[in-house]
DNA sequence: TTATTAATGCGACTTTGTTGCAATAAAGAA
DNA sequence: TTCTTTATTGCAACAAAGTCGCATTAATAA
């Protein structure tokens, strides 16, 4: 299962990328300067989570957003950090901080997903 | 709009009480006696939680559970605890620590959202 | 240039959640 | 009790998110 050079691949990886925010399916096809499939871009966005190079977060609106890994070493793919969603524009931030929560004994994590909704300080 | 007694209603709130964990919609009406539409189960939550007798956490699967509030106190209606979710059995737990989330300043929180996922010790 | 097969577009589909509207029924008034 | 008001319900329709099968297209390597 080689991957392939794509128009689309190229693109959705570039918007993200400059976006520094994570974006859902809308927001890419906003953005996109060719006409993508909706299913496309979730396929893409699969296969860039399999190879690790974008996380996904859901949103407290069910949503799921997709945000291009920055700071985050090929060692330990882990996203213990949190996710601001801003209400009035949409934006899903990424929070620097990195959060512990202490689990039960026996519990085995698969997924960190933190999303804070309010307004921002753009949007005050 | 003053509340009314009813039947659903009642019946919600039961099996919230009882389940100590939160339930999504399915669960609700899976653990239901009585038929029940999905409207009105959703429409009887979304009253629970305008009254503040519940709490709404979209799970990493993108759906809306749905918690009977045990130690949230009248004053502050805060949930900044976690929930995690087992991918095995579907329960989705109150985790009891308190997280603070530092935010830039001028951000205003609305909607704590955390879900862990993984395995619970019960389906390891 | 050709063969292989990953990637795409299209359409159909499932699921979640919401809404409008007519019918029902809870709660207070008479 | 009976009547009136209006909150609640069920049904149907709908919207949006996300997935999947399949035929077509096109990237890559031979």
């Amino acid at each position: 299962m080689n991957r392939r050079n794509t128009e689309s691949t190229n693109e959705i990886l570039a918007i993200l990328k400059q976006a520094k925010s994570a974006l859902n399916h809308e927001m890419i096809q906003e953005r996109a300067s060719v006409k993508m499939d909706r299913a496309t871009i979730y396929r893409v966005l699969n296969r860039f989570c399999e190879d690790k190079l974008v996380h996904k977060i859901v949103g407290d609106d069910g949503k799921q957003y997709f945000a291009f890994c920055t700071n985050c070493q090929e060692k330990h793919h882990q996203h213990n950090h949190f996710h601001f969603r801003c209400t009035e524009c949409g934006k899903m931030e990424c929070m620097q901080s990195e959060v512990k929560v202490p689990l039960p004994d026996g519990y085995v994590v698969r997924n960190f997903n933190g999303v804070i909704s309010g307004v921002c300080s753009s949007c005050v």
